[in-house]
DNA sequence: ACCTGAACACCGTTCAAGT
DNA sequence: ACCTGAACACCGTTCAAGT
């Protein structure tokens, strides 16, 4: 128990592991305007030109974190299932992900948009286009297009939920259920109904091309 | 001449518009991250304080440069045109205006994702769309869906461009075209090709709704 | 109506040196 | 292999006071 490493114990040496925990824990608890080295350094006892050791700089260990929570999507993979079903599962998968962390979406879309990261989301959408067998050029496009709404939504979903819950009163444009759970459910319809367009779309596109 | 505002003269007086414009240049000529409270303050022969006479904080100040980037997306409304043309119209209007400043994208994008600014841009798709007359909720979903595809691929895009005239070498994923122009032509093709799975969604939506 | 001056409470990053 | 100590060059924001 008193040996265990994650006690309170003062001069611990750490990995780029238990940088990327203590970093997702300041994430989850604080947000990401809370994550600074100073106080990444400080949860860990360690000075903050320490976290140098293990980073080149805050912009990539934040891609570190994006990879982490990317990661965390799992979806089995059923076997057989046609692309649009695949597509669907991985959506779902990379959104439940993405909610699971506090300012989740605005990690990863920032790391994405520099260009950091393993791009693990954008292969996950990538694998399940393939299924269908298009054109190369047209499944890079279109997985890139269900990354960009799914990025999109998901961080205007979570901004939105935070304002809420800092009771921020925005200009009620359009209805706005009262009801905290009626309005998570309009969310993921709404995200649905996204992706339900791409789909849609891009299976027109296979019958053109045919 | 020499009595005009916009010279060297220091100790001018200047009203919102001002700090607005002087942040517009700031961030086209060095790009967001050098768009700050004090650069933008010296620019104007200003102490830093003097700008919060003006705007609340630099959230606010950020969403103003926003909604006149949004607002230079001009589009003469052609009479009589389908919502699908009108839709793909206003898209390549909205990501010329981005593209039009340095780093255009992630502004409006970040400001998008706060809520704040007049949300000119998703009022130019919502009424593109609204001439197909399709469900209010149709409408919004689809509205948000363009807009979030549009910021999400230019401010990829912008990074690019960012990345490339910096010399960066990204692991290169796939083809990647060395001219600048062959690589310009490609970018605009996959954001038409984006718009375009988008719109062919939305009618196979309103054929099913039929 | 618009700005100054001074301060507060922070940032990310570098680098020689330590163990 | 991992960290300290100290410094550098910055940030956004507040607020009393000035004109």
């Amino acid at each position: 128990m008193t040996t265990d490493a994650r006690s309170s114990a003062r001069s611990q040496r750490h990995s780029r592991i238990d940088v990327v925990d203590a970093a997702l824990a300041i994430l989850d608890e604080h947000g990401l305007a809370d994550l600074t080295m100073r106080r990444l350094a400080s949860t860990l006892n360690v000075q903050p030109s320490a976290l140098y050791w293990h980073f080149e700089n805050k912009q990539t260990l934040l891609a570190a974190v994006s990879d982490r929570i990317v990661h965390r999507a799992h979806t089995r993979g059923d076997g057989e299932t046609d692309w649009a079903s695949a597509v669907r599962i991985e959506a779902r998968a990379l959104r439940d992900a993405l909610l699971s962390f506090r300012d989740g979406a605005e990690v990863v879309l920032s790391s994405q948009a520099l260009g950091l990261g393993k791009g693990e989301a954008l292969g996950r959408f990538t694998a399940a286009i393939r299924l269908g067998e298009f054109d190369e050029r047209v499944e890079r496009a279109a997985a890139a297009a269900f990354l960009h709404f799914l990025l999109g939504h998901v961080s205007h979903e979570q901004q939105r939920m935070q304002a809420d819950s800092l009771g921020v009163v925005t200009a009620a444009l359009g209805a706005q259920p009262s009801d905290a759970e009626e309005r998570a459910r309009g969310e993921r319809d709404s995200f649905d109904f996204g992706v339900s367009l791409l789909i849609a779309g891009l299976a027109v596109q296979s019958e053109v091309a045919r």
